[in-house]
DNA sequence: TGTACATCAGTGAACGCGCGTTCACTGATGTAC
DNA sequence: TGTACATCAGTGAACGCGCGTTCACTGATGTAC
């Protein structure tokens, strides 16, 4: 029944009409995107499938094949647009001045609020995907971010830790960032440490336990503050 | 050609044939592990396939079903190995006397010998698997030992941590462990910052970074020891 | 404003694949006398 | 020691499913005159 194509196409493109076939791939690609998210916070990203998010948006398998070259392609998207999504969190909280507990909450809120999201970032990597994105870019604006914190932080005179001399010399990860080692290590510290409380709570290890995670999270936060004055 | 059928059974039982029956039966299923357990280090957990074990056993897929009730129940058995095995791990140190530092670096290096053993238990779910594992058992013991180095580190006087009211009112976790709030406070940290560091690095998050995550391993073990002092 | 043509969204059929799982059956092994 | 029977490992066929992806095609939309 030939009467029933572009069925779809006519519906949606009825509400915007300004730039004509480009607003409407845009809108086609960022409804797809959508419910593969719905689709991978409820079965992980390895269950994500292209077949069955165009069945959930009402048009046949090969048709989302005009909008995405393949099943990676879609992967890729999800990924950058969760690391945008972060850089774009911290650098809000960063307008009002460097915040090393206001960055960390606001960490833990953009976790909680989609946890699939922030493990399709820091979780075990998609078996079968390999990223060839170019997030280098956007991991070196959000570290950017922490590192600022963590350097708005120093105290006027710093013992060094155990780790400093070795930051001090292997500091490529932290771009042209000119924090001291004792910011680096406590910029590790947040990353690592907060990574640690959040990770095994989206994957439910605390569960039972029986004891408050914000509150242990916000221990961390301030252990954070004074890593590498030890 | 009905001529091949039990081929594998006359070679595999010529070599042991004490108790007749019971004994192949535990071969056949440790097999079946081993060959789960190098499919799950190359593609992850989620791609685990009783058809692809049995024809790498070089038999057809439905002979699993003699040894396994299911996927699940395989999935289980191997993640309650897991666990088996990182309690056998920390009791082989913990019998040298309680040394955190030890039982950390024990930890390490049993995560980084299959990084995907650790991930079992420790990173995402297996999406579409839920655990009706009896693990709590093995769970106590692991974290018992975590208690007892932690208890054994704790000085004569301690300043209490922002955590640790809440802590001597839930203890629930710890079993009915006599650890001192701090220490319970030094456990929960063992736990979480280690694997914090861990499981980004086994996830490939410090490559290109140019640091040595041993170090800082090295150093967050420092800082447990420190954890809940201040 | 109207018509001719190019562009592009979406379709259904198809290919080949692998999965989990059930089933009836064969033949080898262990056991009881 | 030999025979009869029960037990059990493993097979191949089959079911139904969903996947990624390619392809020729239809019909709607946008564009140029």
């Amino acid at each position: 029944m030939g009467g029933t194509r572009g069925r779809r196409r006519q519906a949606v493109a009825a509400a915007e009409t300004r730039p004509p076939r480009e607003r409407y791939r845009a809108q086609v690609r960022e409804e797809a995107k959508q419910h593969a998210r719905q689709q991978i916070a409820t079965a992980g990203a390895s269950a994500l499938s292209l077949n069955a998010i165009a069945k959930q948006m009402g048009m046949s398998g090969p048709a989302l094949y005009r909008y995405f070259a393949n099943r990676d392609e879609l992967i890729t998207e999800l990924i950058t647009d969760a690391y945008r999504s972060l850089a774009d969190t911290f650098r809000a909280r960063a307008e009002t001045g460097p915040d090393l507990a206001g960055l960390a909450h606001a960490l833990r809120d953009w976790a909680l609020a989609d946890p699939q999201r922030y493990l399709l970032i820091y979780g075990t990597p998609v078996p079968g995907y390999h990223a060839p994105a170019d997030t280098t870019r956007i991991t070196q604006e959000i570290m950017g971010h922490i590192l600022d914190a963590c350097a708005a932080g120093d105290p006027p005179a710093e013992p060094p830790s155990p780790l400093a001399a070795h930051l001090a010399d292997h500091r490529a990860w932290a771009g042209d960032h000119p924090a001291s080692p004792a910011a680096l290590r406590r910029a590790l510290a947040f990353w690592t440490r907060l990574h640690g409380v959040l990770s095994l709570e989206l994957a439910g290890h605390f569960t039972g336990m029986g004891l408050d995670v914000a509150e242990l999270y916000a221990d961390e936060v301030l252990a954070v503050g004074q890593a590498g004055l030890s």
